[in-house]
DNA sequence: TTCCGATATGTTTTT
DNA sequence: CATATCGGAA
């Protein structure tokens, strides 16, 4: 086991502590007294309770700042958690602003995934891992989770895979190892359930990989069972900080309480207002109880707010009002008045993203509000995703740039999964899942009967599936073209991992073993790893297998395998590729580009944005009702801590709406004004609807259902409903067709015209039929596409 | 074994 | 409505 004075070769510190010690604080200067005193109070616990809009980020930085200039720790001895990729990148450029160099030597800021993930493979081997393990995607765990379900003889259709996926990352997400489980979960997943977590932990360990909520619970078992590394630990993180300590759930806590127990120097910071991640497994109690955990904590509440204006920081506090277990902070801002919050209610809910849209556009062109406000300081925030897709479909009619934060991810799709399958079994051949991933794609002939004599030779000669399908086709199991297949794809396997390799060479004892793999007892490889990616993809015959592929989506595919490749520059290998995907699957691209944002309540924690449109505030969608089914008032407090979060993201104008009618599964749904909006003060808010039919100022109560009456009949998407029956398919003069496509501007096309498509791109049309357009895009194939998402070619929007 | 069409099924939120 | 899965035919 490893030294620490290893330990610090290994993490290497770039800043000197004793450099800094002269260093100025500067950034002491720009803090409030609440701030000043929660990042001065080095020693012992804290506990910063920090309001939405409070400057926690800022008193967080500015206290590792502090913690590096008075020398009370090195940067390499800072353990510092957030919960999100994004929200420990911001740290680390932060707190290297702060010193005025680069944060290079903080190699313990990050998420408490990543640092699990760092600490689990120098001790991989106390759990009976190799440090090499694997990460788990969410489909390879249910593929896992589907064989044992399976073999148990159990109807995956009454007992869905996924449900049991869920009990057992619960069960992780409690730090309960399938022996801890307590009795009262007996019956869970038909009572079934704790065996076949045991099972399921038993097969990952043989598979020498583990899942999400392994890294967590496998650290906090390694703390408790071995008290020697944990000590080690206990000494070498001399300060810990936490971020969004609300949403820590029970082994995380865990972990946490284990690496401070003895020093105590931890400081947490979190909002227990902003907790919104209960179904993930987070306990507010942590928060609520941090004073009985570490007794004489030092609590600072940080409560003026630098957001908002008073309008939208009243209107957040009277919501949040309504819940009964909180720790009760009261925001309070020194800034102008500015708007009232703005509520409106729309027939349905495209005319609601019709009235957004046109909104965004006055707000641009200044002929509303006191100032212009630029796209990228708009945002669109949505309880559900589904919400989202009313908003993309108006935007691409209208031309309005928009992305999509969260949206699909560029490493869930099907294609980059199967690349990633083949990159790992190059690097570890032993990767069976990978295996079973990629075998037959693209189609090689081997179907259910070949897989299976696979898999049952690798388990007769207790191998790897490779190893097994050598087996196999040396002994003539598999015959004919599948095969042949098969020996090829085995071949070349062995090829390319031979590939990741240079020549055998010879090392010196004293080498400095830098990722707790294997010795380098090789030279450099001969090709870079972005050569090899790109020849397994063409080899293995999966680039070829998208090629020949007529489907629409195709080429769109095969461009993500391109920029798959090109990603790899950024990194070393493709071991260091891999490992970072299975942490950060979101793809930070999309920052190019002025744009409006779209994205979930939950995804906009920790923004801000000038402009905030909150839509669907319906009793139903938000609050969720199945948040309620399940979890009761717990569910309904949570919700209200999100519509809270979502208040609260706006710096200047916040406008909430609802709609009358939904369309939910193709089936029209109408439902009632969110509880929430009730919720609102009366003084802050200002109804929109037309003056005419809503008179007066009236009690709170009544307000929306006036304002969901009084809309629904004069409304312009009303109006526009009646006025586009049967209207789309007329044939037009070209010349009299409007480059902007609106609901009252039809177009029409003729065949074999080139027409453009925001998300199909250029193509020919090859058919009309009423309003929907036959068009054989040149990339996304033929394609059947309602005729308003089309441009003529010539007159592209945006 | 593969491919096609029919049918059933689902929609929170994510490291 | 859109996708995912399943069963039957080539």
């Amino acid at each position: 086991m490893s030294s620490f004075d290893e330990m610090d070769a290994f993490e290497g510190a770039s800043l000197s502590a004793r450099a800094m010690a002269a260093r100025p604080m500067p950034y002491l200067d720009e803090l409030n007294p609440a701030q000043r005193e929660a990042v001065e109070r080095l020693d012992g616990p804290v506990l910063m309770l920090a309001g939405a809009g409070t400057g926690k980020t800022k008193a967080l930085t500015a206290r590792i700042a502090h913690l590096l200039t008075t020398a009370r720790a090195r940067p390499n001895e800072i353990l510092s958690v957030t919960f999100t990729n994004k929200a420990a990148r911001e740290m680390k450029t932060r707190v290297g602003r702060l010193l005025g160099q680069p944060a290079e030597g903080m190699p313990w800021l990050g998420t408490f995934h990543s640092i699990c993930v760092k600490l689990l493979r120098r001790h991989a081997e106390l759990v009976d891992l190799k440090s090499n393990f694997t990460i788990l995607d969410t489909d390879d765990q249910l593929r896992l989770l589907k064989q044992l379900i399976q073999a148990a003889n159990i109807d995956d259709k009454r007992w869905p895979a996924r449900m049991l996926a869920g009990i057992i990352d619960d069960w992780k997400n409690r730090a309960l190892t399938p022996a801890k489980v307590p009795a009262a979960d007996a019956g869970a997943y038909n009572h079934k359930g704790i065996e076949l977590y045991a099972q399921y932990q038993t097969r990952l360990r043989e598979l020498n990989a583990v899942d999400f909520g392994d890294l967590l619970l496998h650290m906090v078992t390694i703390f408790q069972i071995h008290t020697d590394v944990l000590e080690q630990y206990q000494r070498w993180f001399r300060y810990i900080l936490v971020d969004e300590y609300q949403d820590t759930n029970v082994a995380q806590y865990l972990w946490l309480r284990l690496l401070a127990g003895v020093h105590k120097n931890i400081c947490c910071v979190g909002d227990d207002d902003q907790s919104i991640y209960g179904w993930r497994g987070a306990e507010v109690g942590n928060i609520l109880r941090f004073e009985k955990d570490f007794p004489g904590a030092f609590v600072v509440r940080l409560e003026q707010n630098y957001r908002s204006t008073p309008h939208i920081l009243a209107a957040a506090s009277n919501v949040i009002r309504g819940n009964e277990s909180r720790l009760g902070k009261e925001l309070w801002t020194a800034a102008e008045d500015g708007e009232k919050v703005r509520l409106i209610g729309h027939w349905d809910g495209e005319e609601e993203a019709r009235w957004i849209g046109e909104e965004i556009d006055a707000m641009q062109g200044g002929t509303r509000g006191v100032r212009p406000i630029g796209l990228d300081e708009i945002a669109i925030l949505v309880r559900a995703s589904h919400q989202m897709r009313a908003f993309e479909d108006r935007f691409l009619t209208i031309g309005l740039p928009y992305k999509v934060i969260g949206g699909p991810r560029f490493y869930e799709r099907m294609e980059i999964r199967d690349a990633m399958a083949y990159f790992r079994l190059v690097v570890s051949p032993g990767d069976d899942l990978a295996f079973e991933r990629i075998v037959n794609t693209p189609k090689r002939g081997l179907g259910d009967k070949a897989q299976q004599t696979i898999q049952m030779t690798a388990r007769e000669n207790g191998v790897s599936l490779v190893d097994g399908a050598q087996i196999a086709v040396d002994n003539g199991l598999i015959k004919g073209k599948g095969g042949k297949a098969l020996r090829e794809l085995i071949d070349g396997l062995a090829r390319w991992n031979a590939m990741t390799r240079g020549p055998r060479i010879e090392v010196d004892d004293d080498v400095v073993i830098d990722d707790g793999a294997a010795p380098m007892r090789f030279g450099a490889p001969e090709i870079s790893h972005i050569e090899l990616a790109q020849i397994i993809l063409d080899e293995s015959g999966y680039t070829t297998h998208w090629q020949n592929e007529k489907t629409p989506e195709a080429p769109g595919r095969l461009e993500n395998l391109k920029e798959l490749v090109n990603q790899l520059d950024n990194f070393e290998n493709l071991q260091g590729f891999l490992e970072h995907v299975s942490l950060v699957m979101d793809n930070e691209k999309e920052g190019d580009g002025v744009k409006v944002s779209i994205m979930t309540l939950h995804a906009a924690k920790g923004l801000e944005f000038p402009a905030v449109f909150l839509p669907g505030w319906e009793d139903g969608l938000f609050p969720s009702q199945r948040s309620m089914d399940e979890s009761g008032l717990k569910g309904l407090e949570e919700e209200r801590r999100l519509a809270y979060v979502g208040i609260t993201r706006a710096e200047e104008v916040c406008t909430i709406s609802f709609a009358a009618n939904r369309r939910v599964f193709g089936q029209w749904q109408n439902s009632m004004p969110s509880r929430f909006i009730d919720e609102l003060p009366e003084d802050h808010v200002e109804v929109l609807t037309p003056p005419g039919l809503y008179g007066g100022s009236q009690p709170a109560a009544g307000i929306e259902t006036r304002a969901a009456e009084a809309n629904v009949y004069n409304s312009p998407g009303w109006k526009r409903m009646q006025a586009r029956q049967g209207q789309y398919g007329m044939a037009q003069p070209k010349e009299s067709r409007n480059t902007v496509i609106d609901a009252t501007a039809v177009a029409s096309f003729t065949l074999g015209e080139r027409v453009f498509h925001q998300k199909f791109g250029y193509g020919a049309v090859t058919g009309i039929e009423g309003d929907k357009v036959e068009v054989d895009f040149d990339k996304a194939g033929t394609k059947k596409v309602v005729a308003q998402y089309l441009s003529a070619k010539d007159d592209i929007p945006f």
